[in-house]
DNA sequence: GGTCAATGTCACCTATTCTAACATCTATCC
DNA sequence: GGATAGATGTTAGAATAGGTGACATTGACC
């Protein structure tokens, strides 16, 4: 029997199926695509195709935007930078827009009535 | 987080997915329909819409043809019919015919040279 | 050679996805 | 209050992907 296992890294999930399984629409993805959040392969015919941990990416990025965060914060997050001459300041740079993420986030949780699961 | 793990019998992969995760064509995924074998949903404009369990059928199905099985065959072992009057018969014909395609095994075992994976 | 099961191929039509552009909405800032 | 920026909606036009149906081909088997 042919090994699917790998299914979580192999990109055979077209936008459709995305939809389906994030809640989130075209326009969304395209631009968190946009935004170097995912990078979905491409078929021949120049159609997007989507890994498990692809969608895995999208509801984490659904769930920070829920939470008050900026796709920018996001991009922050899932990739720091390397660590550069002058790091110091870009890491407590950092740390203050965490801060103020965090801070947004209070505000933020009286909106949010929770996220996915609606008891 | 919303939650994915019904995907095994969520019917959110297209058939250019099956294509890819099944290596079979378009025509053998829509043959073996014809034939009564899988049974994806479709979608509101008609396309057919596969879940990882047709998967597996699929490629059950693909093992016993190249085990030299007919897919008349294949359908009774999937759905051995329910007891009837005359039973009795039924099933000793099923076991001439499960013996017969044994046979019919050890010549195709000859041809297949190592199903899906080669070492 | 004829038959049947399984698959290939082609033509024509509909659905899905693509890009690009413009519109909308909501905070935040001056 | 109006300008700005971030996130998303909407629309148009073109291309790819998938649907059906018919006919052709291949390979066993009698």
């Amino acid at each position: 029997m042919p090994d699917i296992g790998d299914l979580r890294t192999r990109c055979v999930l077209p936008i459709g199926t995305v939809i389906q399984l994030t809640d989130l629409t075209a326009r969304q993805i395209r631009y968190y695509e946009a935004q170097d959040l995912v990078h979905p392969e491409r078929t021949a015919g120049n159609h997007r195709m989507y890994s498990l941990n692809h969608i895995d990416t999208l509801l984490e990025i659904k769930g920070q935007l829920a939470d008050g965060f900026t796709l920018a914060d996001i991009k922050q997050l899932m990739h720091p930078r390397h660590r550069e001459p002058n790091s110091d300041e870009e890491v407590r740079q950092m740390l203050r827009d965490e801060l103020m993420n965090q801070s947004r986030l209070n505000q933020a949780n009286n909106i949010r009535q929770g996220f996915g699961f609606r008891p």
